[in-house]
DNA sequence: TGTACATCAGTGAACGCGCGTTCACTGATGTAC
DNA sequence: TGTACATCAGTGAACGCGCGTTCACTGATGTAC
């Protein structure tokens, strides 16, 4: 038993694959992933240049990895803020809001889960793909929650649901963009579900 | 007077600038703008990667201009879809169509237009500002054609015109990232316009 | 408890690459005479 | 019409840089005895 500390020890650090894919998110707070570099997330997470070649086979796929990492912060975030709201309304603006809010708050973490060029949506990873799942499904059900059950099978429902993914998706890049104050958001959702457009019978 | 072609001459081009920004543009098909590059650019254009420096200071500066290029075409796409149209709901229709169909065909293109790291909304050049202005107005004129002119000074409205900027940009984004085929638009944007959303009082 | 050793996580030098930018230059052009 | 010349758009060699990736290596670790 030495007296070094985890951070000090420089070999069988252990912990290095999730140490590099923490030290990537933080970076993601000063630039956009295409920005970063191998080199600089090794840097970040004190080790040798060459290092993380040990977990990961090259850039593109720490890239991969860091954006699942982030997708799964951004689920995290909106169950959390679904789960405290109770009436259907409420807990669909609650996800809209907590979606706009990590775009906002984490805006080159967000643009990863969305980097199409990186991460095809049609060929997710395996660690990617149970998260996308969860998330399509919560977006689903609170959507679902807002319309009467016992009324037709409602093929419109899915031309609603992207409707309002491209909404809460869209004030995410106006906000981020600074477009709109994340003040607006709020607002601006009320403006569309306070109308009676989501619970005509 | 020479035999050789404007393509040929290679000295004294006489309209360089512009034969950059087309280039550029061109290469928009290919690949984002950060994996532009000014030697690149200037490849494609047929000259030395020094010549852009005649016209650009730097790479940013060209970035910069390709970027109101980029604009510039993407308001002429919206103006010609909603002169196109009549009904107050279908401009609105068709300059949601145009924008998120500017999108899916030229992405890279689309997403420099709204590049807040390299053109801060704040702060436009003096090209891109009465482009700018001349896009919100065509939207806040489409948005509020559909409603009633006699009704309150409307503090809503820009909440709502907030929310349908919002839906648009975010139904873009979703189609230039493969999450909705571009056939899903027109019906989003139905199931959201025509409830009555926009035309209650 | 002490010692020899196999493992393998992490090192650091080295590679080739394309980049942005600079700079002295060259040669086609149009003009003045 | 012909000639000398100033302009300046475009050239190409050169610079230093950080990058991704490779590779032989080293030395801390835990285990077998």
């Amino acid at each position: 038993m030495s007296s070094s500390t985890d951070s000090e020890r420089p070999y069988h650090h252990g912990n290095l694959r999730q140490a590099l894919l923490d030290a990537a998110f933080e970076l993601l707070a000063t630039r956009p992933a295409a920005q970063l570099s191998l080199r600089e997330v090794a840097r970040a997470a004190g080790v040798s240049h060459a290092a993380p070649y040990h977990y990961f086979a090259d850039r593109d796929s720490l890239l991969k990895a860091v954006s699942t990492e982030c997708l799964r912060r951004f689920l995290g975030a909106q169950q959390d803020a679904v789960a405290r709201a109770t009436a259907p309304r409420e807990r669909l603006l609650a996800l809209g809001l907590a979606y706009v809010g990590f775009a906002h708050q984490q805006p080159n973490a967000f643009a990863l889960v969305f980097d199409a060029q990186l991460c095809p949506p049609g060929q997710p990873n395996a660690e990617s793909a149970p998260l996308i799942a969860a998330n399509e499904a919560l977006l689903r059900d609170c959507v679902t929650a807002l319309r009467p059950t016992d009324g037709p099978p409602d093929a419109s429902g899915d031309a609603l649901g992207a409707a309002l993914w491209g909404t809460v998706h869209g004030l995410a890049q106006l906000v981020m963009g600074g477009h709109l104050p994340m003040d607006g958001v709020a607002p601006a959702l009320r403006a569309l579900l306070g109308q009676g457009t989501l619970d005509r019978a």
